[in-house]
DNA sequence: AATGAATGAGGTTTCATTCAT
DNA sequence: TATGAATGAAACCTCATTCAT
């Protein structure tokens, strides 16, 4: 791993800990084993260090939630792995949530407001592309329509989950709940 | 309006204007038209003004989106008043958002996080009632089941439209469109 | 005096001592008797000291060098008096010159550029009336030309004797040195 | 041209460009094309470049003005080669003022007080010469003062045209005008 | 001899908070 | 109760200098 990632990385596991306030140039620094001027030959300023942990999980979050869902898969072993993904996703990698609703409070910048946007529009076509797919091997009859309600329905169901999880709320779902309910979306027309 | 107040709405203009960073003391005063020590003897400290944002759009939200909503109303009256109020608020209060993204990217507070859970839970049960309302008068016959998928689905996808509407997304659902949707969801079972 | 003049006082006071780069905000804070942040109360930043440091000379240094001088006295009094000045005002403050040097040193800047010009110009026109004045008096008969000629010869004097003062050459001159070759050049034509 | 040179002539190059403290030891590498640490082979520190700085152009600057001035030229050869010099310094060589400005705002250190006296009784040195020789020819007939009252006028003269250009005043004297000036001060006795 | 990544002291600047009036 | 000038800790950032390679 260059230098670059172990600061950036270091700055991760603060932004994490802390919030973007407490994410301060000496304590990164310290925890990244460098001195704190290095950090300034690899990042122009701390506002770039935010936007590159942005960036970071703006990749890293589609990559692990449709990982191995692919074209060649039937539908529903697509629709179970994103099921599993997700479950997994939002076990593991909760603290990421904190990173996109930074991200969210601080949409006048127009580059952040782009790479959220970028990672959305990208998530949507991936989610899309299940359906699609479905329809090609005549495993599914998905209109336009019906794929639009549907992505919609399920994106938001699960950013519910997920702030619901966040909060602590009691009735979060669980993975076969969760399940459930996608069978029952996915019949939406 | 007395004193504290004004300078509540004072730091909730900054604040919508800026961010919390530049939400400045000064500022907020300035706006207030009171001097910046007055400001400490409404407020304990900067972080008190912003936990009081939050408090009070945690209460105008609910307010705002079940407002008309009544029991003695009939269901579809109901569903239909509940879209309205979304559109407007959608429309109207982008801005609010903010407010909330920035307490999610802070929520390892605990008055904080309860502030959001407290409005969460209680737009929820406001959100089910509905339909223990239309299953109360024999215009529905909801399960317990049914209805938690419904309002987590429908909730869910008011949380999709406002992101899509604040990242500037084009796919961006119409009003009508919005209702459509929400009749099929209500189907779900 | 307001505490923004105490502030200059003490950064010009810095200033001749060290200079610029050496002239620490801690240190002007210090020697002023306020805190490091009060400064920033009357001046925007660190240059916005310099030049208000270039402005006070650029206005003091002409007053200095031009009281007393007036229409109304004879032209020979105005000459004497000008070099009495002159005299004082090597002797005294010798330390204003690194102001200027510094200015002109940093003369990209438009704003420090600005000052020094006026202050040129102003001195030249303050200069030459005492010639207008002679004429007027019919004291002396000096054509526009010969003016010039002897307003840039006794300017150009000047920067020469109190270069050669600040670098401690041997044969810098005195006062009545100086006062004989004044009465020669205005004789020039 | 040794490394030592190349790295000067680099510095001086950005010197002329920006001003002291923005002449980055970064930058004056990137221009002379070599790495950071290698300046420090051939200059103990930053201020040693700048001493040198000074140190090229007072040797530069006289080489310039009194360049072709000869015993062997008759007196007004030698005068209109002096002019003719001055003209072409003053046009093509205005950055290096900023250098002396520099080191004149910097007089406390002894070092560069002494290049900066050195060169200028250097070049009065040449200037008298000129009249010296013209005594020794018979071509003139300067006495001792007026020698010294002719030297320091001309030399004043050119200070003031080049401040006057440097801080582009309207009324800077173009060359015959020098010219003629020159004429009437060398009368001056 | 040359490199250039790393250093870290120390500078400027910010701004929430205080407190004498 | 209200003021707002003053505070000063602490943040970000710079950049001349070093030193292992």
């Amino acid at each position: 791993m260059d230098k670059k990632s172990e600061i950036l990385q270091a700055a991760i596991k603060v932004f994490m800990r802390e919030n973007y306030q407490n994410m301060k140039t000496a304590i990164i620094a310290k925890e990244a084993g460098v001195a704190e001027g290095t950090i300034y030959r690899y990042f122009k300023n701390k506002k770039e260090i935010f936007v590159e942990i942005l960036n970071y999980y703006s990749k890293y979050i589609p990559e692990y939630l449709f990982e191995n869902i692919k074209q060649k898969n039937d539908f529903e072993t697509n629709l179970n792995i994103l099921i599993d993904n997700y479950d997994k996703l939002s076990k593991e990698h909760k603290n990421f949530k904190k990173a996109y609703y930074k991200g969210l409070s601080e949409i006048e910048d127009e580059r952040i407001k782009n790479i959220l946007k970028f990672t959305l529009e990208d998530s949507f076509k991936r989610l899309e592309n299940i359906f699609i797919w479905a329809n090609n091997k005549k495993e599914g009859n998905f209109t336009k329509t019906s794929i639009e309600v549907i992505t919609n329905t399920l994106w938001g169901l699960a950013e519910v989950i997920m702030k619901k999880e966040i909060l602590g709320c009691e009735d979060v779902m669980e993975k076969d709940e969760i399940s459930k309910m996608v069978k029952l979306i996915i019949k939406l027309k």
